[in-house]
DNA sequence: GATTGTATTCTACTCCGGTAGAACAAACTT
DNA sequence: AAGTTTGTTCTACCGGAGTAGAATACAATC
C-alpha cells in the first residue's frame, strides 16, 4: 500500500527527510524562506500529509514525523515515470540517462562501479 | 527551448511514436479503443499538441506528425523527477533503480555493456 | 447545388491540486 | 481572569488539466 504524494506534499517531506523530526512552525519557516509559502499554507499541506498517513505527530512538543522514507517516495515516482513513458521497462530509463552529455566523469565512475557490482 | 507534454497530450504522441504519422481519424479510434476516449477528447488534444507545436499537419490528407521525439520528452520528464525528489543527482536516480530486485538478467546485461561502452 | 454525412474546431463544464484567509484553541502576560 | 500572542485547523477560492457537447467546415453523393 503506497502513498501518492503530490508535488506540495513532497515539499514538507523533503524537510523532514533532510533534517529530522521537525515543528510544524520550524517546517513553515523554512519552507517561507525556500519558497515563499505562507504559514497556513505549509499548516495545510502538514494536515493533509497526516491525513493520508505520510507524518505523525510525536510527543514531546508534538514534532512532525515522517512515516515514509524518501526511498519508498522515490520508488514509486520513478515508477509512475517508467509506466508513463519508459513502457515500463527500467533499463531504458537507465539508458536514457547514460546517453545523456551531462553527466559528469565522477558520476559516470560511479555508475560504472553501481553497474558493474550487480549480481 | 522545451515543450512541455500534459499526460493526456502524451497518449496522443505516444500513437505518433508507436505508429509514425497518422490521421486524426486514426488515433481517435486507437484511443477510443486504447483508454476509452470520446473522439472530440482525442481532437481536442491533437490540437493543443498542434498549437504547442508538438505536433504538424502534413499533406497528403492532412496527416499529424510528430515534432518532437520521444527521447526528448523521456529526457524532459526525466529531468524533472530527478529535480522533483532526486535532488538533481542523475546518478541517484540509476542508483535507486538498480537497487531494486526486479531486473532481469538480460537488463542487467543490456546496462554492463551500455556502461563500460561509455567515454 | 441541396442534402447528407464526416472531420475539425469552439466553447465550456468538472474536478482537483495549490494556496491562503478566517476561525479557533492553547499558552503566556500582567 | 481578561487580554494578547502564537500554533493549528476549517473552509474556500483559483487556475489548470482533463473531458466532451455543440457548432462549424468540409467532402461526398445524388
Amino acid at each position: 500500500m503506497q502513498i501518492k504524494l503530490f508535488d506540495s506534499e513532497l515539499k514538507i517531506m523533503d524537510v523532514l527527510w533532510k533534517n529530522g523530526d521537525t515543528t510544524a512552525k520550524r517546517i513553515a519557516e523554512i519552507l517561507k524562506e525556500q519558497v515563499g509559502w505562507n504559514k497556513t499554507t505549509t499548516y495545510t499541506l502538514i494536515k493533509r500529509c497526516i491525513d493520508k498517513g505520510a507524518i505523525e505527530r510525536v510527543e514531546p512538543n508534538f514534532v512532525c514525523r515522517s512515516l515514509v522514507t524518501i526511498e519508498q517516495a522515490r520508488e514509486l515516482e520513478t515508477t509512475e515515470l517508467i509506466n508513463k513513458i519508459y513502457d515500463g521497462a527500467a533499463d531504458q530509463l537507465v539508458a536514457s540517462i547514460l546517453g545523456r552529455k551531462n553527466l559528469s566523469p565522477e558520476e559516470i565512475e560511479k555508475l560504472k562501479r553501481l553497474v558493474n557490482s550487480l549480481e
